[in-house]
DNA sequence: GTTAGCAATCAAATTGATAGAGTGCCAAAA
DNA sequence: TTTTGGCACTCTATCAATTTGATTGCTAAC
């Protein structure tokens, strides 16, 4: 357990170092309280040994561990964390309901990348809890129909179709029209299992014999429904931050963000709350300077998506933490209504 | 005019300057060629005093100019710009028609900037070219509507519709069919012109007066065909070049990617033949060392596209050029189909 | 026209000296 | 018992001086 005045310490080191980018030394600290630098040395070598502190070479000035910064977030910001004022901003941006979900999550990531000066991430199955509302075949031209499925959230996906020869149009129409029949209103994640239970029945099956190719494009439609979708956004605001100045570090960075592997930053907090990865925790080597953050969030009755903010472990916190809470809030209150 | 033993060691020069990112010397091109450095370097001066080369400072090998890179491409390069070998991943990617256009030519920009290790920009009003299939409205809830619209090369966009009280959905679907009566087959760009003549036609007009809202939504959902589209990748692959090891250059130039000023690099190019834009010819400072070349395709009867590569001047022109090209031709090719 | 040779130039790497910020620890003060 | 002043020690960062090496331009000879 630490003392009042070690926990005193530590969190003036965390700010000031979040602050300076600096190892902070005691000189600074005893200017901030009533103690001499030699009182202050002591207690840091005492966090130190404790593994809250570390030195970056034997006569430098101290920085948090990652330990140390969770204690700081966990114990000393403690209640803090969900306090939260209201982001006017925020407010304004959800009280517009004319935009798309979607469009409305894109804008709330720009906004909080643009407050913060991170990087961040959205991430959902974009349609995954939503409901069939209505599917359609248009032919487009000769041999080419396009496939359009509608949920009842307002999400469209479309593919196109090549027709095989001597194919007629309007066998094709009669099997959209069973398939509407025996979708509609199927949420998303029961499609393939309500078709394949269809399937066995005799009025679909008939069907089937000479008209495999809509039930393949059917099915391949769908999994643009279930692909988990992300966005990203702000990927360079994380090269003004000090700990880029190494171009290396950059180029590991960047490369990963164009990876498609960013699920793996977040994927395993999906059902948990809000979750704080800090530097060597994560498991991405890139990522050993930088916090992760993420938040999950309602994206449906069934479903969670998840928004994250990736900075420096050198991140600040004490306004990081209500914003991402407070929107992730204000978007699974935006699926409610 | 360049004699044959200059132009000849111009050529060398780039290509050495391409494969080592260091100044070439009068020493490097004497191993390559049967003269003495003496002899190379008297010629190497000529080369400078014509504005083809140029020194980092006094005492060092040469670099080329600008001016120097478009001789080696125009003059020297000539006719191998044009020659194409056939290149079979290309030709895979556009075999396979069940694709549509715009996820094709996603693939092909992936495939460039993997095969070039630049990174490349495709540009073109993505559904500007097309026309009008069929319009549909589905009530989604309440009070919200979805409003999708189709075009005859498959695009599909759609938009919510806040639904003002009081109004009966009948109505709205009636105004609908009239808008699939006036607009089927219409081109994009003159559905505005179109509307706006309609609407001074009686029939159109009545139902106007209170139905004003399904025409915002309308001409809204619109202008997302006429924007401009872009898809950008392999951003990352600049960061290895060298030249880059600077990180305020990454900075600037990885912020310029971000903002979306990439027209601004390619706009002026749109109805000529290939454009090769080379370092301070860049009005966009970011950019000042990098080569841009656009090749603008066919996208539709009346308009281009446009595919774009950036990277370093020093830049592998020789494979880069026919690739491009070939590319280009190809996206023109599958219009046509 | 070509080349060998040489002085001059400049960047880049190496070295050495110095200042400065910080620590650890001990003995004295509170 | 806790706090503090003082001092030796450690390590980095910086700057100037020096060296090294690549390359040029020029000139005289081939």
């Amino acid at each position: 357990m630490l003392t009042k005045r070690q926990e005193l310490i530590l969190k003036l080191t965390v700010e000031e170092y979040v602050k300076s980018a600096e190892p902070v030394g005691s000189r600074t600290l005893s200017n901030l309280l009533d103690f001499s630098s030699a009182t202050i040395r002591n207690e840091m070598a005492e966090l130190e040994e404790l593994g809250y502190l570390e030195k970056t070479h034997t006569s430098s000035g101290r920085v948090p561990s990652d330990l140390g910064y969770h204690y700081y977030i966990e114990k000393i910001l403690g209640d803090k964390n969900s306090y939260a004022d209201s982001f006017t901003v925020i407010d304004e941006l959800f009280s517009n309901k004319d935009i798309k979900r979607d469009e409305a999550i894109k804008q709330a990531m720009n906004l909080l990348s643009q407050m913060t000066n991170y990087t961040t991430i959205a991430l959902g199955h974009s349609a995954y809890g939503s409901k069939i509302k209505k599917i359609e075949l248009l032919p487009l031209y000769q041999n080419v129909a396009l496939l359009i499925i509608v949920t009842n959230l307002g999400h469209v996906e479309s593919k196109n179709i090549k027709i095989p020869l001597n194919t007629d149009i309007e066998d094709m129409k009669r099997v959209i029209e069973i398939f509407n029949d025996i979708l509609y209103d199927c949420p998303i994640s029961k499609v393939s299992e309500k078709l394949h239970y269809e399937i066995d029945q005799q009025k679909i099956k008939d069907m089937l014999v000479y008209n495999k190719t809509i039930i393949d494009a059917f099915l391949e439609a769908f999994t643009k429904f279930t692909q988990s979708d992300y966005y990203l956004t702000g990927q360079s605001n994380m090269l003004y931050q000090p700990e880029f100045n190494d171009i290396n570090r950059v180029r590991e960075l960047l490369s990963f963000f164009e990876k498609n592997d960013i699920f793996k930053l977040v994927e395993d907090t999906k059902n948990t709350g809000i979750s704080i990865t800090i530097g060597k925790e994560n498991t991405i080597n890139a990522m050993r300077d930088c916090t992760v953050i993420s938040v999950p969030y309602q994206l449906s009755g069934t479903e969670k998506g998840t928004i994250a903010i990736v900075g420096p472990t050198r991140m600040e916190y004490q306004k990081v933490i209500p914003l991402i809470k407070y929107l992730a809030a204000h978007m699974t209150k935006m699926y409610k209504e």
